[in-house]
DNA sequence: ACGTTACACGTTACAAGATAACATTTCAGC
DNA sequence: GCTGAAATGTTATCTTGTAACGTGTAACGT
């Protein structure tokens, strides 16, 4: 279910949805009503959220939205990096840094659920040169730890 | 479609089968003749295997066989590191190396669809350093990317 | 103004992936 | 043989995701 609480200040969100607006002008896309409030959404969220709640949480008087519609919504935001999904969870988060590359790293917390975007340094690099040694070149990776988080672990 | 391509030669097949049966003996599993039969199939695919072709595969003249069936199969599999999930497939590998720990990396080639498992060295031990860092633990780390493999490469 | 094109969005129907809950079988150990 | 634990069978249902096609609408050239 999609709730209330927010994993971000009114004012942290305000900037990330002008970020959003900027990007698109820029790349000569339309951040239409729909999908600004599909980022809305998910920017509210205090974590991954599942593409059939945010279609719950669009609903209106004319009953739930429909499952394209969400998912068309994820697929522009993903495609300018606005949101990632995040695999291991069938879900999907708003970029924390209005917009970032295909490559993303989540630490995912087993205990609040929250998914923190990650910034790994050096592991990205050394992955990619390890299998370039191999022979293979990566594209994109997709990097996904799950375990306790800092506010989780004091808790504990 | 589950065909007869091989990814792995007879002789490696029978040693992986033999280090499994090896390695429920050691840890008081029994490797029953489905667990078994699930394993072979996952050794015998030329790459990840969805879990409804791993059950039409395994369909006898009953029919095919139910959902339960191959997802408890593959949970006991990959709870002994026999098999890993592909969570960016919704699919299944044999585990290359006879069963390792719960943290792999993946190659999946975006053309030929194959995965290979890879060890990347001390990439895993830096994103758990910065990580902790972070004051996050992790417990688990999956690792995907997609890209090209040496072999795709040179075709193209 | 008019048609054309491109894109977003609506709607229906369905495909694909996964699990809950309960019944039955099997087999080791008493 | 009886019993209990583990594995498997069975039914039903739930979740997640897409294909295909229809409708509105704004920008463009004529």
């Amino acid at each position: 279910m999609i709730g209330m609480t927010h994993a971000h200040t009114a004012m942290e969100r305000s900037r990330l949805v002008a970020e959003a607006e900027r990007l698109c002008a820029e790349r000569g896309e339309s951040l239409t009503p729909l999908r600004r409030r599909v980022l809305e959404l998910l920017i509210e969220q205090p974590g991954p959220a599942k593409a059939y709640d945010l279609l719950a949480a669009l609903g209106s008087e004319a009953g739930p939205a429909k499952p394209p519609t969400i998912y068309r919504a994820l697929e522009f935001l993903m495609r300018l990096g606005l949101a990632h999904r995040i695999e291991s969870l069938n879900a999907f988060v708003a970029c924390d840094v209005g917009a970032c590359a295909r490559s993303t790293i989540f630490l995912i917390c087993d205990n609040c659920g929250r998914a923190e975007e990650f910034d790994a340094g050096h592991a990205l690099v050394d992955l990619g040169e390890a299998a370039a040694k191999d022979g293979f070149e990566i594209r994109r990776t997709m990097i996904e730890a799950t375990g306790l988080c800092a506010d989780c672990r004091k808790a504990a």
